[in-house]
RNA sequence: GGUCCCAUAGUCUAACGGUUAGGACAUCGCCCUUUCACGGCGGAGAUAGGGGUCCGAUUCCCCUUGGGACUACCA
């Protein structure tokens, strides 16, 4: 049987990261397993789904470059399919109504827990017939409660290995509002049926619904999938990262210019590592080399002073012209102008920027020159005048013509080569701190560069 | 409180029961170098504790400790 995987968000938030990372690892384990990931949308609830929430989950996937193998399943467009099964278990009486009011039950299951015992429901309207029940639904508002039998549930997490439940502990759970209201845990258990789902790979703060997921798998006579819990994504003080923050950051990251495939080495990285020691992959070495039976069972902490570095490892290996397209977005205007320019200057700017955010700061001395305090061009304690000296000569080598960065080289090898090309690097681009002024005077010619130089020797006289 | 899960450096992680416990990020130092970045080399830094099993435990078992998740008529 082949595998067919999926990924469900609820679209009551803007995508974040550890959904990001979810759905990665079982787009990964599709394509590794030659199987089908599927993308669906989980909108039970209605008060709080919303368009807007889907479509920024649509869009980051397309920027990620992860898509659903078949049509988008939305839950809010199978309510009839929900329906049926709901019917089919309260006629089996596996299910019933339950009309016991909420306020009650809060109080009941606070006493329960003063005393120590886990909150559960008494199974009070157990004893109602499926009649009864029927009738009052018509008119008095009920809840779809599951019998929950008792039992060891076990399993075998394809991540952690043998787990067990005992149901007991979890008392009739209510897996509908309603005939027409499907909650969670039974909608799941429909929907990965009818598409087949062959394997559930989620977040580990999923484990506790295993069981009860297994109980109405079970109930509905459907047969079992093979689960897997990925560990959690932990804050600094290893408490699971809030949706909020892992929101923000993925808008972050989009804004700041990471690249899509940097951030999904990252993620991978956080609970999987491949079986040699190269950490730096692309998307498709991913596919190649994914397994679950190498996923972490514990927790990571998610610090990305590591999604820096690979950013900027992933920014070297983007082909020039493609890095030139993607840099664009943060490009002022006016450098656009003359394009044989600005791809010279991503090529020497390259290595130097972590995210392509960097790229104006980085680029800066190759379009126009900063103002600069006059000792900045003293090289080390030698006398400014020295200074003056060289640019002077620098600049009749300039003025005659033919290969000058050659005649430079020269120059500043007898001379000394802080001496010289300090203060001509300093004169091109009136920072402490910059590309090389070779590298500068190849990009902005020979015209710039004198300008520049006669600048700096009037700033010394 | 209850149930469940987890435990190798600051962080991400590697190690069919036999390794000087490996790699990467970060950090520190040196080199390269006109500066910064890049790059190269090197340093420091870990198996939570205690019991077993075994000729031999990071690895298997138990306990302790610590951390976490869940505990909705949300997903």
């Amino acid at each position: 049987m082949s595998v067919r995987v999926r990924f469900a968000p609820s679209p009551t938030g803007f995508l974040h990261i550890g959904g990001v990372r979810t759905a990665l690892f079982n787009w990964l384990f599709a394509k590794r397993e030659g199987g089908v990931f599927i993308l669906r949308i989980e909108d039970t609830d209605k008060e709080r789904s919303e368009k807007r929430f889907e479509d920024d989950i649509l869009k980051n996937f397309e920027w990620f470059g992860i898509s659903s193998d078949e049509p988008i399943w939305r839950q809010s467009e199978r309510i009839d399919v929900y329906k049926k099964y709901l019917l089919q278990l309260l006629n089996k009486g596996k299910a019933y109504y339950c009309f016991c009011k909420e306020d009650e039950l809060e109080s009941e299951y606070q006493a329960q827990m003063s005393q120590g015992i886990a909150p559960k429901y008494s199974g009070r309207c157990r004893s109602i017939s499926r009649e009864d029940g029927e009738l009052r639904a018509k008119t008095e508002r009920a809840v779809i409660r599951i019998k929950m039998p008792e039992q060891l549930i076990q399993f075998t997490d394809s991540v952690r290995g043998k787990v067990s439940f005992d149901t007991k502990l979890f008392g009739d759970i209510i897996i509908a509002k309603g005939l027409e209201e499907p909650l969670y845990n039974f909608a799941v258990v429909v929907d990965d049926h009818e598409t087949k789902i062959t394997h559930v790979i989620r977040g580990e703060e999923h484990l506790p619904n295993t069981p009860k997921q297994i109980v109405i798998q079970n109930a509905l006579g459907f047969p079992s999938v093979q689960y897997g819990h990925l560990p959690l994504i932990l804050d600094t003080s290893k408490k699971k990262l809030s949706k909020r923050f892992l929101q923000d950051s993925l808008n972050q990251y989009r804004a700041d210019g990471y690249l899509p495939s940097a951030i999904l080495n990252f993620l991978v990285l956080l609970g999987w590592h491949p079986e040699n020691d190269r950490e730096i992959l692309t998307v498709e070495e991913m596919k190649k080399e994914f397994s679950l039976k190498r996923v972490q069972k514990a927790g990571a902490v998610y610090n990305t002073e590591k999604l820096d570095w690979l950013n900027a490892m992933h920014i070297r290996m983007v082909p020039l012209p493609d890095l030139v397209e993607q840099v664009l977005p943060f490009v002022p205007e006016i450098w656009k102008v003359d394009t044989t320019k600005l791809t010279r200057v991503v090529e020497f700017t390259r290595e130097r920027m972590k995210k392509l955010s960097d790229f104006p700061l980085e680029a800066k001395p190759f379009f126009e020159i900063a103002s600069y305090d006059v000792k900045l061009l003293m090289w080390k304690d030698f006398p400014l005048s020295d200074s003056k000296k060289h640019l002077l000569e620098i600049l009749t080598l300039i003025k005659s013509g033919g290969d000058s960065s050659v005649k430079i080289m020269e120059y500043a090898n007898k001379e000394g080569k802080g001496n010289v090309l300090w203060p001509l690097r300093v004169a091109f681009s009136g920072l402490q701190n910059s590309p090389g002024p070779l590298e500068l005077l190849s990009v902005f010619g020979p015209i710039e560069a004198e300008k520049r130089i006669i600048d700096a020797i009037q700033k010394i006289s």
